[in-house]
DNA sequence: CGAGGATGCCTTAGCGCTGAGATACATTGG
DNA sequence: CCAATGTATCTCAGCGCTAAGGCATCCTCG
């Protein structure tokens, strides 16, 4: 266990912070690295690293809800943005792609795949013709209604561990880093 | 504006800890929620939200600097963690699976790949006929020690608005949800 | 030893997404 | 009013991944 020798100064001050926090794998990749390109800083991937890690972990667990009641990721995305949007539960295509960060073509995949399910109405905007008004329908209503909450407890489950001071750090931390990539600008 | 009025408990945590922190997507979500299901508790999503929409920007960005190096996200992967073994640069399909968690029919298709272009050469195992030994070619080392620094800056670059204090605690808070789930356990 | 199960890797159908491009409609400026 | 440009959506080929299953090899234990 030679990797565990070698320590970056940011796991220091992390030591320093929280007590006793057990070798993961990204402390094992950094310290492969010390080893094999000593040159080279490479810190940030305490960082980067665990995000890839935390979001496939976290991506299998929050499928794992959307399966139970018959959705998928995708779909779940598209009916809460509707839902949470509010009366009269209306976007347009281009608003769902933008809130969910995918190309206008995956958003006609997923709208293709919802309508076909019933779950919502894609009818053309008197607005604007070129435009389409994607509305949640009754069953689509009741679909989301019954997944937010088992997905909002899910979430809960999976922040158990977290003190408050931790959770609040994160999210200013995370905040921090989406304003720096140009988050919110748009 | 009106859902700038509604702030979660984490968020005013938040607030005193690094002050004027700008309204990002996700003060939006919540908010939209809090005047549509104010009997929810959503504010996990603060966390979820932020660690999804952090997700997709950074992978755009690492992206780049891999395109720039005639590679992408699976390839660097497979290259940087051969180098990081040490030498002799050798690792198993299993081995490659386990860091990148993705199935073996992903690796074996990243390795197709790498191998056709000359980056890595797949042999079979003497101990285990039924394994393989992978290992990075003149040519992958070569790529991967041109790509490797050029990665690390990048990743210097996305970080450089965060204080150390800042970085710390993200890195702690996804140690600890890491652990939560099941991480190093392995 | 030899059977049954475990392991390591590969194969393949199917999925959701991207990127490039097409179409239809809207807006702007002369 | 019209031409040029911009915008909203859809189409589609191609990509990497998963899930399920197959094959060869190794291990365990009666």
């Amino acid at each position: 266990m030679t990797w565990l020798t070698v320590t970056s100064s940011l796991r220091k001050l992390a030591v320093i912070a929280y007590p006793e926090p057990v070798a993961d794998h990204l402390d094992r990749v950094v310290a492969q690295w010390g080893a094999e390109r000593p040159d080279l800083d490479v810190s940030p991937m305490e960082v980067f690293g665990r995000l890839k890690r935390l979001f496939r972990l976290v991506d299998a667990e929050l499928n794992r809800t959307f399966a139970e009641h018959g959705l998928d990721a995708p779909s779940f995305d598209v009916l809460a943005t509707l839902k949470r949007s509010g009366p009269p539960y209306r976007l347009t295509p281009t608003g769902l792609m933008e809130s969910a960060m995918v190309t206008s073509g995956a958003i006609t995949q997923r709208l293709d795949r919802l309508e076909a399910r019933g779950l919502v109405t894609r009818t053309r905007s008197d607005q604007d013709r070129r435009s389409r008004d994607v509305e949640l329908t009754p069953e689509g209503h009741a679909l989301i209604d019954r997944a937010l909450p088992a997905h909002v407890a899910n979430e809960h489950r999976l922040l158990a561990g977290l003190d408050e001071a931790q959770k609040a750090a994160l999210i200013e931390a995370m905040r921090a880093l989406l304003e720096d990539l140009g988050e919110g600008s748009g």
